[in-house]
DNA sequence: CAGGGACCTCGTCT
DNA sequence: AAGACGAGGTCCC
């Protein structure tokens, strides 16, 4: 591949290795050339192509060999490279959701809950993806009582048997995500099941059923936030005087609860990642435990089981530590805990102690054990406080106006075990 | 109406 | 080595 075109972009704001390996798209393939890792997927007709290192994000874009509407005879000639570019750049923002600073989200969750404080550090640059609604209902459909490997397969054999070829990569094919339309049939369970989709076969063909034929062109992203527009979104305020209801995140989980395998959990992965709702928290086993393990969730013998009060009482709680923005946070955590993050996250533990242990003039200081931060002195041995110190300290003397970002305060429901910024000289308040 | 079981498949663990 | 267990749950009774 060519070196290709880049895109600013730091590693606080967005971490590839991670987030398109974390279980929020399944489609995207690693490919190693001579040179360089790249990660490949089909997005909106086209294959993407990335790398990334501390500064920017190296894109390349490979459209069909036989572009879609072959009647156009002009259409090499009317796309000049400028505008493919900027067509190109709209994609990776939309997709990676670009427009969220996720460093001033960090800032805030991190002084805020110190559980966040401690994972946070092994894991900068996750972010919710952006992604096609239909895809990521299909995908997480897919997921119940499975694994990401194997889920990952699952959509592979989806695209190979029913999406259309794009384009081959060092021998291997890459296809688009079928349509709803090429998901209906009569056949298509069956064929589901022999390529080994288990009881997931009639779920999908069914709610590719329900979409095509009982639900009007365009359903599923009318259940869009209206703040997050998809990529070619036609603008709808223009449309009409305001005859449809603006769509809320209550009103598309529910509306989503109504296909086939489709439950609070995966109606909530489909609002976060499909439709733009922010604060949709997907409960899962590893969030449930997360929950019970962290946060002191369920401390009666009240909560047993996951029931759907239980379900949405979680989703509530971390809405109230997290803010507006909690299904963000939660996809931190959620990749902090998978299993195959674990390398990650200890070796990275390691790295945040000794960088604990380094001094940071001015601010923090170590000495025999203890951190120093401002006046405070903390030990060492309290590895969330000095985790979280060097993080407050760090926020701090990036001179970071917490007050002035666009993103609004929490909520105080998370434990206020600050670190006091004591004596702090505050000129003028 | 709540809660326990069944459900496909496939690694891993014992 | 055969059987249990769990993997980003949902449906059904």
């Amino acid at each position: 591949m060519a070196q290709g075109r880049k895109l600013p972009v730091s590693l606080a704001e967005l971490r590839i290795d991670t987030v398109l390996r974390c279980g929020q798209s399944f489609r995207w393939r690693q490919l190693d050339d001579e040179w360089f890792t790249h990660r490949h997927c089909v997005l909106k007709g086209r294959l993407v192509s990335l790398k990334q290192d501390t500064s920017h994000l190296y894109y390349n874009v490979t459209w069909p060999s036989k572009p879609p509407t072959t009647s156009s005879k002009s259409q090499s000639t009317v796309k000049t490279e400028p505008c493919r570019d900027e067509d190109d750049v709209r994609l990776l923002q939309s997709y990676f959701a670009l427009s969220h600073s996720l460093s001033a989200m960090y800032e805030l969750w991190t002084a805020s809950d110190t559980n966040f404080a401690k994972r946070a550090p092994a894991f900068a640059g996750i972010r919710i993806l952006n992604q096609d609604a239909w895809e990521t209902l299909v995908s997480f459909i897919c997921s119940s009582n499975n694994n990401i490997s194997r889920i990952s397969q699952m959509v592979h054999k989806l695209c190979l048997h029913y999406g259309p070829y794009i384009s081959t990569v060092q021998g291997e094919l890459f296809h688009d995500f079928p349509t709803p339309e090429a998901l209906t049939g009569p056949k298509v369970e069956s064929h589901l099941r022999e390529l080994g989709f288990g009881y997931r076969a009639k779920y999908i063909a069914e709610t590719a059923r329900i979409i095509t034929e009982e639900r009007p062109l365009g359903w599923l992203d009318s259940l869009r936030n209206p703040e997050c527009p998809a990529l070619g979104a036609i603008k709808q305020e223009e449309s009409d005087e305001k005859t449809a209801t603006s769509p809320t995140y209550a009103a598309a989980q529910e509306a989503l609860l109504g296909l086939s395998g489709v439950g609070p959990k995966v109606a909530d992965c489909v609002c976060l990642m499909g439709l733009g709702w922010a604060e949709a928290v997907p409960v899962d086993t590893h969030v449930w435990q997360i929950a019970q393990r962290d946060y002191n969730f369920g401390k009666g013998a009240k909560t047993k089981t996951m029931n759907k009060a239980t379900y949405d009482a979680v989703g509530l709680h971390f809405r109230k530590i997290w803010g507006p923005q909690a299904g963000w946070a939660q996809s931190v955590l959620f990749t902090a805990n998978l299993k195959s993050f674990a390398a990650q996250a200890s070796a990275a533990k390691l790295a945040v102690k000794e960088e604990v242990a380094k001094v940071e003039e001015g601010l923090v200081k170590v000495e025999e054990g203890l951190v120093k931060v401002e006046d405070e002195v903390i030990k060492v041995e309290d590895e969330d406080k000095a985790i979280r110190a060097v993080s407050v300290a760090r926020a701090a003397k990036r001179k970071v106006k917490l007050e002035d970002s666009a993103v609004p305060k929490l909520e105080g429901g998370g434990e206020t075990t600050l670190v006091r910024r004591s004596k702090r000289k505050k000129a003028s308040g």
